[in-house]
DNA sequence: CACCATGTTAAGGACTTGCTAAGGCTGGCG
DNA sequence: CGCCAGCCTTAGCAAGTCCTTAACATGGTG
């Protein structure tokens, strides 16, 4: 007899004691399977054996810099990475996110303030993988292989050019701000130059068999972003 | 994370109450889902309502002759039965196993030589159903029998590149990155370099006939990862 | 009309991938 | 015990792809 159970399995590193036991506490009795740990290595640990869905961080672990640590996690693994951070310093949170964090919590945070970003992150990662095709007019996009076609013919779209209209189309008639894609599509949410998304707009409405003077799918909201749409 | 938990379900069937409630306590405190039945009637019942994994039969019991259930299990369902028989004698072990046991203990036993018993019909049988081809193309993978054809022709691969071809053929079409190859095909998510994954595709697409520039089935999708898609 | 937002193109550099070959490790076998 | 064959990893270079940037063109708005 096979029992199949869907659970959501998380490890906390976090050296904390009330905050890690309070934080286990309250998820575990909705229904995820938490593990703490209190140091980088445990955690590491924990992370290999447990393959978690999420992995939530807390920065200020007394053993290792949370940046490091980042990177050993993400060396290993594509599993989100929800940071939690004393320091609200804006380019604490700049390197925070560069170096590969899918969310960040600002300390002291709620429990249900943490659920809230569990939720999102994991509707995020999963729309990459397992989400079903989106079909926008003649559009066809497929997340799990990568794939677009228009009128069933394939195009082929560079990695940012498939991201970047994947999450339109997960938006479809929702304006989208550049900023929003800068931070969402290219997970640089200062850094960059919001010029790159204009560049890959146009080279994706090349492919698409339009243009900004005659746009089909993607239309320009002048000063406000962009969506996509279905035509006519 | 999908949590599967196997629980092996057994029926046993065995007028003497002592040895079912014995039976039944160990087997139940070692993980397994156990009924039992005292009589061919209850017995029947319990099967057909559970649909165990495995059915344990006593020949000696009141109400029908051993042989006579035997062959109405069978003509129920293909699970294994072990009986269990104070009967000695060659011939009838031969009858038993002949009528469509899959093994067989002569009283008394110990639980542990059952528990045994159980397991390796188990084992058998798992085997059994495990064996399903997977097909892609002119592409057919045994994961039991551990051998690839392309057009009825065996290929001879190494070890890590069946591993890494089953695994692309059990997700065909959709995109697998490096890192997941490393983590789920090599098992060792540190020290390995992703850098492995190229040689060794390098290696299947020679042996597929195909080659990174004219790929039939095994696509890269760059920056992201690799594909087993059907060729055309 | 002047200004700012957006569109487009081109070019350089950064990064990814393909493939070969060398070296080490392991297990079988004389 | 030593040799050999097969397998895996690593290094390294060549080839290709992608992204950003910059510069200029176009368009929208007050």
């Amino acid at each position: 007899m096979w029992l199949i159970v869907l659970v959501t399995s998380i490890v906390i590193i976090e050296d904390d004691q009330r905050i890690r036991e309070l934080v286990t506490r309250v998820l575990s009795s909705n229904g995820y399977d938490v593990e703490g740990a209190s140091t980088a290595l445990d955690g590491l640990q924990k992370i290999v054996k447990g393959s978690p869905d999420v992995i939530v961080l807390d920065m200020g672990l007394p053993d290792l810099d949370g940046t490091e640590l980042l990177k050993m996690i993400r060396a290993i693994t594509d599993v989100p990475v929800i940071v939690a951070t004393a320091r609200s310093a804006d380019r604490d949170v700049i390197r925070t996110l560069n170096a590969g964090a899918d969310d960040y919590l600002i300390k002291p945070f709620s429990v249900e303030q943490l659920e809230a970003r569990v939720r999102a992150v994991l509707r995020r990662s999963a729309s990459k993988t397992t989400g079903s095709e989106i079909i926008v007019g003649d559009l066809v996009i497929d997340p799990g292989a990568r794939v677009v076609t228009l009128n069933n013919t394939p195009l082929s779209l560079s990695p940012k050019e498939f991201d970047l209209l994947l999450y339109l189309a997960e938006r479809v008639g929702v304006v989208v701000s550049r900023r929003q894609l800068m931070a969402e599509v290219w997970r640089q949410p200062y850094g960059g130059s919001e010029k790159s998304v204009d560049v890959h707009v146009s080279w994706i409405r090349k492919k698409l068999g339009e243009s900004a003077a005659e746009p089909r799918y993607i239309e320009t909201v002048h000063g406000v972003g962009l969506k996509l749409v279905e035509p006519q």
